[in-house]
RNA sequence: GCCGGAGUUGCCAAGCCUGGUCAAAGGCGAUGGACUCAAGAUCCAUUCUCGUAGGAGUUCGCCGGUUCGAAUCCGGCCUCCGGCACCA
């Protein structure tokens, strides 16, 4: 009978939740496993790629459940930041994308008008993410404990966990130069665009600006390369931009307008005061830094007053821009006479050779030149050029003699020194631009703004870093790729800004209330606030309860009870309760997060732990999962919405088969191709399995006890044994391996050898449905229903393997047909010849004698080619076997040295004939042909080919006729 | 560039830490067979090459080394992928 997935899943998550098992209570007689996965942020509808670290909490959180652990497992959901905010916007004016999105994804009609707030939006996505995700995917997480960033009692943790760290000495204020919309504030600049309409792509990048003396002006040039300054020979102006003059203090700097308000923002007294037409300034001479001689100004339609400053310091030698407009210039006649510029000027504007590189002559920028074929200026192919050319330089350059005391400093190190000698100097300046343009959600273009105010959690302190590199050492952290690598990310890990200004939503900086905290800041301690949010959430605990002192107690242990509950109003039982509950469930084992994680969230949950937390409270587990990919190993993206909505691949694909898949289809630590050909594989396999196991069932057949139960009962007790080793190391798929491939071939084998004793089925099914329950645990549940056995399996104990019941013999006589089987098929297959019938001799006992001496010898570490050899010559029975007797000593020295004696004996301790002559119908059936046994020890037996002497033991000689 | 990861037999993917039992699990696909009126499902077998009776040979990105022995350890090289921050 087949099972209707979508019925039965809806049928068990009801019997869970009627049994309590979704609700962990702490119980001091008990165990205790705490595991999370770091919550998403809410920022629209998830894919099924974030459904596979999901399941493998679940399924883990269930295994520890059944192996005797109390085990709780809360979810919750992060939505600080604007996420919220645009989307609700986009809703609100009915943005024809952003509905259908909804839309496509199962939003009803009737809501869509009410999410045009941005906490309506984030409510709604809440429900979406419990019921239709985690719920629906039959999770046992206590639900009671709920929580999201936005909530108000999550925002006093915040606050308090912020106190913490200024006690500790880790806030810290200092410049920082930002991404910033003038209207929304600081936004974020990355790939996944959620804060803007344009520019994700954009990099900071950080100029040095060169000061050109002028008179008592100076025209200002963003560089990236400032070790090219003595290779400077003219200054590049745009004819066609009116630039303009800025107060900058008592100085007056000429730059680009654009360039004119991006300094506004970074530099403190800019002003205009006038402006310049480029056209005015061709033919000026002006001083360059650090060299101290004196260029022309020469005219460039390159200089794109966007980017840096619109003025550009030519280095011909090493800037192929520079090399190809000055021979631009050089050969335009009309344009020199335009401007004025005399042919002794331009003559006396020589490249000057300053960086030595390997493969590449003395001017690298023509070399690139004439290699990619450019012939003018404004060529695309420049930019490319410029690239190779400035990466090139900088990794493998050397600073030339006419560099001064900068000759034959590598071109890393000159770069730093170089700059800072200028800024020292008052000669230069840093600057931050974008590289191309940004533009916020609400249209309004992003520049690069200072902060001097900004806060920052200074995660490069030192003594905290090596206090978590130090605990990191005893964590459980997987893969150990990443255990060995978490140190060097502790070490890069370095301030972090931890507070924003303008639209955002989140907690309020509680030293300074205009400050908003940021993401990645207020998502670093809070599993801890899960034995909190359950009291919050049933109403006991109220947020204005929430104090300093209450957490103080509540969290850590400090002040005093009685006191507490008099200022807070919370009991004193209740105070106590949830000090008792912190005190058993933390510390968190395991923390479980994808790969993008290792990074970012990861050492900052760390770090806050052990910056806030006694010892005894730091985390023990962190396990990272790789992606489900897209087709062209993308993340499946949530923000083009193209995947399948999650309920829809659920009731497609059943959750079992979904989870089965995800826990199986590869390791944890890579990343996997989304194939619904695969999901409906594993779909298959659960089927398949389930109508197995009905059959099994609903049987009538018996029998008495034959060596195959043995056998069966063998084997499953050893993969309870090989399921808790995989479990140990949270191996879900090798434990999938052997409960939905092993079991399941096992289970095949002993019908084909034609078990059928109920006794042995219910005691084998027992163990395997009781195996299915982490992973797929609505079949497992429907299965044991219909076995009749008692209870739930989701609320029941996996047993213990019997090692009394675990027999190497019986295993081994098994494998032993399936060895002939396969070796008759191979000699059938070459023979070439039309057999009538199958002999199979088994081995002289002399030869298991010898196998026999060879394992005693080994136990005592005695095992030997002469050992053995002369150990056999002493027994007669051997001996008279003469040559073959010798041989046979040299080869089975040689090879049972090389493995361990208990693997050994069943050779010679098995009663081949027995076993032989007990399977003999069945390879009869097999083969279909009649089958003989003979003893190769007995008197007269029908040999013809003189087969027999070829037996072995564990390898019966075959003859075929 | 820095940090990290990967390259396995048609495809996916185990194995590599702890060298031998590895021609290398499992799945998919393919081929043959059973079942069936048929299709699907299911079951069985085969799926690197050769083979005169269960055997032999050549393989695990490339080159070299260590070892009695290497997919596994070491060195070098080639190719591919991810992260490099305020983005969860």
């Amino acid at each position: 009978m087949a099972i209707d997935y979508g019925i039965i899943e809806k049928k068990w998550q009801k019997r869970w939740i009627e049994a309590n098992l979704d609700k962990s209570e702490r119980d001091d007689s008990k165990k205790k496993f705490m595991i999370i996965f770091a919550y998403p942020g809410v920022t629209g509808y998830l894919h099924v790629g974030h459904l596979r670290g999901y399941s493998y909490v679940d399924a883990i959180g269930r295994y520890k459940r059944m192996t005797g652990y109390n085990v709780l497992f809360p979810v919750g959901t992060h939505a600080t930041g604007n996420g919220g905010i645009s989307l609700a916007k986009k809703i609100a004016s009915g943005d024809e994308k952003t509905i259908d999105y909804l839309k496509r994804n199962g939003c009803p009609d009737d809501k869509i008008p009410e999410l045009g707030k941005p906490m309506s939006v984030i409510e709604f996505f809440n429900g979406v993410y419990v019921n239709e995700y985690w719920k629906r995917f039959g999770f046992l997480s206590d639900w009671r404990r709920f929580t999201c960033t936005l909530y108000p009692d999550y925002a006093r943790f915040i606050e308090w966990q912020f106190r913490k760290l200024m006690d500790a000495g880790l806030l810290i204020q200092k410049p920082y130069y930002a991404s910033v919309c003038p209207n929304c504030g600081p936004v974020a600049v990355d790939p996944s665009e959620t804060d803007l309409s344009k520019g994700g792509r954009a990099e900071t990048q950080e100029y040095t600006l060169l000061k050109f003396r002028h008179g008592d002006e100076f025209l200002v040039a963003a560089t990236l390369r400032p070790e090219t300054v003595y290779g400077q020979v003219c200054f590049w102006v745009n004819p066609e931009v009116e630039y303009k003059k800025v107060r900058k203090g008592p100085e007056t700097w000429i730059v680009s307008p654009q360039a004119a308000e991006k300094m506004e923002l970074q530099m403190d007294g800019v002003e205009v005061v006038g402006s310049v037409p480029g056209r005015e300034m061709i033919g000026w001479k002006c001083e360059a830094p650090m060299i101290h001689r004196e260029i022309p100004v020469l005219p460039a339609t390159f200089c794109n007053p966007d980017v840096g400053t619109g003025l550009v310091t030519s280095v011909p030698s090493d800037a192929p821009d520079d090399w190809i407009s000055l021979e631009a210039v050089k050969k335009d006649k009309g344009m020199a006479a335009e401007y004025g510029l005399s042919q002794e000027l331009l003559d006396s504007v020589v490249p000057i050779s300053i960086i030595e590189m390997k493969g590449y002559g003395e001017f690298p920028a023509k070399d690139v030149i004439d290699r990619m074929g450019i012939k003018q200026p404004g060529d695309p192919k420049l930019v490319e050029a410029k690239k190779q050319v400035y990466k090139d330089g900088y990794h493998m350059g050397r600073m030339k003699d006419v560099c001064g005391k900068f000759a034959g400093m590598r071109v890393e190190e000159a770069k730093d020194r170089m700059r800072q000698e200028m800024i020292d100097s008052g000669e230069a300046e840093v600057f931050y631009d974008l590289t191309e343009e940004v533009v916020c959600r609400c249209g309004a273009r992003v520049h690069i703004k200072r902060l001097d105010d900004q806060w920052f959690i200074n995660y490069a302190d030192e003594e905290l870093t090596r206090k978590t590199s130090d605990h990191c050492r005893t964590m459980d952290i997987n893969p150990p790729e990443y255990r060995e690598n978490v140190h060097a990310v502790l070490n890069w890990y370095r301030e972090r800004a931890c507070a924003r200004q303008g639209n955002w939503l989140g907690t309020r900086f509680p030293f300074d209330d205009k400050w908003i905290i940021e993401a990645i800041s207020d998502s670093t301690l809070y599993p801890v606030y899960y034995l909190i949010s359950l009291y919050a959430n049933d109403g006991r605990l109220r947020p204005e309860q929430m104090t300093e002192g209450f957490f103080d107690y509540a969290i850590l242990g400090k002040g005093d009870a009685r006191k507490v509950s008099e200022s807070t109003g919370v009991p004193e039982d209740l105070l106590e309760r949830i000090r008792k509950d912190v005190q058993y469930w933390y510390p968190l084992d395991i923390n479980l997060g994808g790969k993008e994680h290792m990074t970012v969230h990861f050492p900052g949950f760390l770090m806050n732990h052990v910056a806030i937390l006694p010892e005894g409270m730091w985390p023990r587990g962190i396990t990272v999962n790789w992606y489900v990919t897209g087709k062209n190993s993308d993340k499946i993206s949530k923000s083009k919405g193209g995947a399948q909505p999650i309920p829809g691949a659920a009731a497609k694909f059943g959750v079992d088969a979904m989870r089965l898949y995800y826990a199986h289809i590869a390791s944890m630590f890579v990343d996997v191709e989304w194939s619904e050909d695969a999901v409906m594989m594993y779909r298959q396999r659960v089927d398949r399995i389930a109508a197995l196991v009905q059959d099994l069932i609903d049987s009538e057949k018996d029998s008495e006890e034959t060596p195959m139960d043995a056998w069966l009962v063998s084997r499953f007790n050893t993969h309870i044994r090989e399921i808790r080793e995989a479990m140990d190391s949270y191996d879900l798929r090798q434990m999938c391996t052997i409960v939905y491939f092993d079991m399941l071939n096992d289970m095949k084998w002993y019908s084909r050898r034609g078990g059928c004793r109920k006794e042995t089925i219910i005691e084998a099914l027992r163990i395997w449905i009781q195996a299915m329950m982490p992973v797929t645990p609505h079949t497992a549940e429907e299965l044991w229903e219909h076995a009749g056995f008692e209870g739930l399996v989701s609320a029941g104990q996996l047993p213990e393997a019997d090692s009394a019941k675990i027999s190497a013999g019986a295993e081994y006589g098994e494998n032993l047909i399936r060895d002939i089987m396969s070796d008759i098929g191979e000699v059938r297959k070459i023979a070439k010849i039309e057999p009538s019938r199958i002999i199979l001799y088994t081995s002289p006992k002399w030869k298991r004698d010898v196998m026999s001496r060879a394992v005693e010898m080994l136990d005592k570490g005695e095992l030997s080619v002469p050992a053995l050899t002369k150990a056999c010559m002493s027994d007669e029975a051997i001996k008279k076997n003469g040559k073959a007797a010798s041989e046979l000593a040299k080869k089975v020295a040689v090879d049972f040295a090389r493995s361990s004696a208990d693997s050994k004996r069943p050779l010679f301790e098995t009663d081949e004939f027995a076993l032989l002559s007990g399977a003999k119908d069945f390879l009869a059936d097999e083969t279909g042909l009649p089958v003989e046994i003979m003893d190769a020890d007995a008197e007269g037996i029908y040999d013809p080919q003189n087969k027999a002497r070829a037996a072995v033991p564990g390898r019966p000689a075959i003859f075929l006729e």
